[in-house]
DNA sequence: AGCACGCCGACT
DNA sequence: GTCGGCGTGCTC
């Protein structure tokens, strides 16, 4: 007997499932096994919940096999391709497979079972305080009206209400529901869709007869080329749906259901492409890459271009060489840069191939993308992190564009860095990875200096533009400085220096655009009592409060948590209030002092909410409506416009004092990425730079736009103590709301850990220590990491840890993030 | 994650 | 004596 027919007829299979749990279930099915990538519908404890078919099931250890309710699918809706990046993701990141399988998944198609309670009767006069709070809520609205018990259990938040219910039912008092895991709604329309032609007038008139309305309705159909709304015949063109039926009855017409796909894209019109011919540099590139195409096993490839370089275009002649061969591909941009000029881009080339899958589409709509690369009806996916996992078929080519930017790792389990995932799903396809930045991370800077990776450099801009000139303008000798006319100062002190003020003048005068950079958002990063000290702090978070001048509000940055703005001191009850540490709301009522009658518009987290916010701003400064534009890191990249002559940096310290290894990298790289936007045009362009730290080498390399420079002393300063590249790490984060309890575990957790490497030095652990951040959303945090040389050792242990360390304590979470992004 | 079970102190 | 809070273990 083999361990998939255990009784005749039913086989078993592996099921995962989308809870935090290491391993899969095994169900039995009958008849022949769905194949890998399958939906099922199966019981899981209480409920019932979809999950993914991954494989055979084997009954050993299992003291009950249930079977599966329902397969889902017809085709799988994982290809097998797919399905070896999500196991190559639930093992490297040590993430449940179930996990890791729902983030390459649209949300909608793994939905679990709901049940619903509902009053049936006079529930018994003595019961106990917990059943009587659980009547009254089910009292509220409608007699007899159902309420989710999800809901009514989080609102009422007295845990579990189950044995409550069960009493009731036992009473006889309560309905109880249970709704199945639900399909995605798919929006469709009725439609009326010729089945024939009638070319011979004779055959006509001999159909059609006296029939009039129906010959109307037959010609505003062959008008339409055969295919109108039900809808729209009925209302627009006034015909009875009985005339639509004769037709049917005829067989010269089929009412059907059609599909609509939501795409909040598809009316605005993307601009015709521009055909300017390649560079040398561009060709060279191209030829690079092209010669990956048909590789065996393509190496990936990274394109280090500095800024206004041609990138862009280096990746659609990829994209034009992949689609001419009958393959698909997958374009990664940073969050942010998803916005409008590099998406419009590539709907401008590749027009209906193009599926944009940006953060803002609703569920639905992001189904209904998904659904039509998964059928094939487009074969290019363009999108944030998780576009890579577009159910693209013979996909030849990932290009991640901005390479370097955060945004590609995920914060949350499963915490994968969709760059090196773009790498390993690329070469199961045998397709080619282009990974462009004009600021790599040195992680990918690394790997292309061992030769793992192809580099290939596009080292000046198109068009003979130069890089434009950096300055730095040193804070400290400005502070000093007797007060001139030209600055601009403001409760937190010095805000825009002489030089950088006169500079914005110029541009005001000439009618050309300034960039203003300042990355921290508010208006004052924090509120300090000059009487004795205190500074208003988050109650969930180690953070302080930043104040929101607009709103007369202070908001934690970390957990969105506000009050009213203080009038006095919390501890000491003075009024003398400081509002320290500059912020862009600060910075933009500075400007607009300073410079009376210029246009200037703010582009943060808080002025971009709105689902179009981004497109708005941008759009009016594309017009030439804009004469300022100031913003936090969201306006550093990608932005293409040449009337900005301009870039200012507000203070480029902010950010490079945190306790965190990539701190330098990040400033040199913010810098980098701004600077790159002055000067994309004929008219040329300038940067400065304001900072306290002018000799610091990641200012000194942005000064002289020197990214290998940067490089090779960067990846110095992480040898000692060694940090990535040189080595790999894993950052552990225990959290708890009670301090003592998270400390005690993370000591616990390493004393586990300790315990299981005595037997070899291949992993170290450094600490625990508190996190940078000690306590956030009400949470203490204790850190530590793990260090290896090499990233085999590191898994191993980081899956042992995972699956073994068992927490003790109220309410203990334990994270696993391996190649963190941030230490905070 | 979500649920059940079983152990404890705190009240009618 | 039960009620209700919470730690612990399981879900195929």
């Amino acid at each position: 007997m083999t361990p998939t027919s255990s009784r005749a007829g039913r086989r078993l299979v592996a099921v995962a499932l989308p809870v935090p749990i290491h391993g899969t279930f095994t169900y039995s099915v009958a008849g022949d096994p769905p194949a890998p990538g399958t939906r099922v519908r199966v019981p899981f404890g209480r409920q019932e919940r979809i999950g993914w078919v991954v494989g055979e099931g084997s009954a050993e250890g299992v003291s009950k096999v249930r079977p599966v309710l329902d397969v889902l699918d017809e085709r799988p809706s994982i290809a097998p391709e797919l399905l070896d990046v999500c196991r190559w993701m639930a093992q490297y990141y040590a993430a449940p497979p179930g996990l890791a399988i729902a983030a390459t998944q649209p949300a909608v198609l793994s939905d679990v079972s709901r049940d619903y309670i509902g009053l049936d009767g006079e529930p018994p006069a003595e019961a106990g305080s917990r059943v009587v709070r659980l009547v009254d809520a089910l009292r509220e609205g409608e007699a007899g009206s159902l309420h989710r018990v999800a809901t009514l259990r989080k609102r009422l938040g007295m845990g579990s209400i189950w044995p409550e219910i069960r009493a009731l039912k036992a009473a006889g008092v309560l309905r109880h529901e249970v709704v199945p895991p639900q399909e995605p709604s798919v929006k469709t329309h009725r439609v009326v869709r010729t089945l024939r032609d009638l070319p011979d007038l004779a055959e006509r008139d001999e159909i059609f007869g006296r029939a009039h309305r129906q010959r109307e309705a037959w010609a505003a159909l062959e008008d339409a080329s055969g295919r109108l709304e039900l809808s729209h015949m009925l209302d627009v063109g006034g015909f009875s749906r009985s005339v639509v039926s004769g037709l049917e009855a005829k067989g010269l017409v089929e009412v059907v259901d059609e599909e609509v796909v939501r795409d909040p894209f598809a009316d605005r019109d993307p601009p015709a492409p521009i055909d300017h011919p390649l560079t040398d540099d561009q060709r060279r590139a191209l030829e690079a890459i092209r010669a990956e195409i048909g590789a065996d096993a393509p190496r990936p490839v990274l394109l280090h271009g500095i800024t206004g370089s041609g990138k862009t275009r280096v990746y659609i002649e990829v994209l034009k060489a992949v689609i001419a061969r009958g393959r698909g591909a997958i374009v990664l941009v940073p969050e942010i840069s998803l916005t409008p000029q590099t998406v419009t881009r590539f709907r401008g080339w590749f027009g209906d191939r193009v599926a944009v899958l940006h953060s803002a589409l609703s569920d639905g709509e992001r189904y209904d993308a998904w659904r039509q690369l998964h059928r094939g009806e487009k074969t290019v996916a363009v999108g944030a992190r998780s576009a890579l996992f577009a159910p693209v078929a013979n996909l030849g080519a990932i290009i991640v564009d901005e390479e370097h930017d955060g945004s590609y790792k995920q914060s949350d389990a499963p915490r994968y860095q969709a760059r090196d995932l773009a790498v390993v799903r690329a070469g199961l396809n045998r397709a080619v990875c282009v990974l462009g930045s004009a600021t790599p991370s040195l992680e990918s800077w690394a790997n292309a200096e061992k030769g793992k990776y192809q580099r290939v450099s596009l080292p000046v801009r198109v068009a003979g533009r130069p890089l434009p000139p950096v300055h730095l303008l040193d804070l400290r000798k400005e502070r000093s400085k007797p007060k001139t006319a030209g600055g601009a100062a403001s409760e937190a002190g010095l805000v825009l220096t002489d030089r950088l003020v006169q500079a914005v003048l110029a541009r005001l005068e000439r009618n050309e655009q300034s960039i203003l950079l300042l990355n921290r958002r508010g208006y004052a990063s924090f509120v300090q009592c000059r009487e004795c000290g205190e500074v208003g702090q988050c109650p969930n978070c180690s953070i302080s409060l930043t104040y929101h001048r607009r709103t007369g509000r202070v908001v934690c940055h970390h957990c969105r948590y506000e009050e009213p703005a203080p009038s006095r001191c919390s501890r000491c009850g003075s009024t003398d209030l400081s509002f320290r540490g500059l912020g862009t709301e600060q910075v933009e009522r500075v400007v607009v002092e300073s410079f009376p009658g210029a246009r200037v518009a703010r582009m943060d987290v808080d002025t971009t909410s709105g689902k179009w916010a981004h497109h708005e701003i941008l759009g009016r400064v594309e017009r030439g409506e804009v004469d300022i534009l100031l913003g936090t890191q969201m306006i550093a990249k990608g932005l293409d416009f040449p009337r900005v002559t301009l870039v200012g940096v507000v203070n480029a310290d902010v950010g490079i004092h945190l306790p965190d290894f990539r701190a330098s990298e990040r400033t040199f790289q913010l810098l980098s990425q701004v600077a790159g936007r002055a000067g994309r045009g004929e008219l040329g362009g300038e940067v400065l730079i304001q900072t306290s730290l002018p000799e610091h080498y990641a200012l000194q390399s942005a000064l002289d736009h020197d990214y290998p420079g940067f490089a090779r002393r960067e990846l110095e300063e992480r040898l000692n103590p060694p940090y990535p590249p040189h080595v790999r790490l894993a950052n552990v984060v225990i959290s708890s709301p009670d301090d003592n309890v998270a400390a005690d575990q993370a000591e616990a957790a390493v004393a586990w850990l300790r315990h299981g490497l005595r037997n070899g030095p291949a992993v170290t652990i450094v600490g625990p220590a508190p996190a940078p951040i000690e306590r956030l959303h009400g949470r203490w945090r204790w850190h530590f990491l793990l260090r290896a040389a090499r990233a085999s050792d590191l898994g191993r242990v980081c899956r042992g840890f995972v699956r073994g360390f068992q927490p003790r304590g109220h309410d203990v979470r334990v994270a696993l993030d391996r190649d963190p992004v941030a230490l905070l």
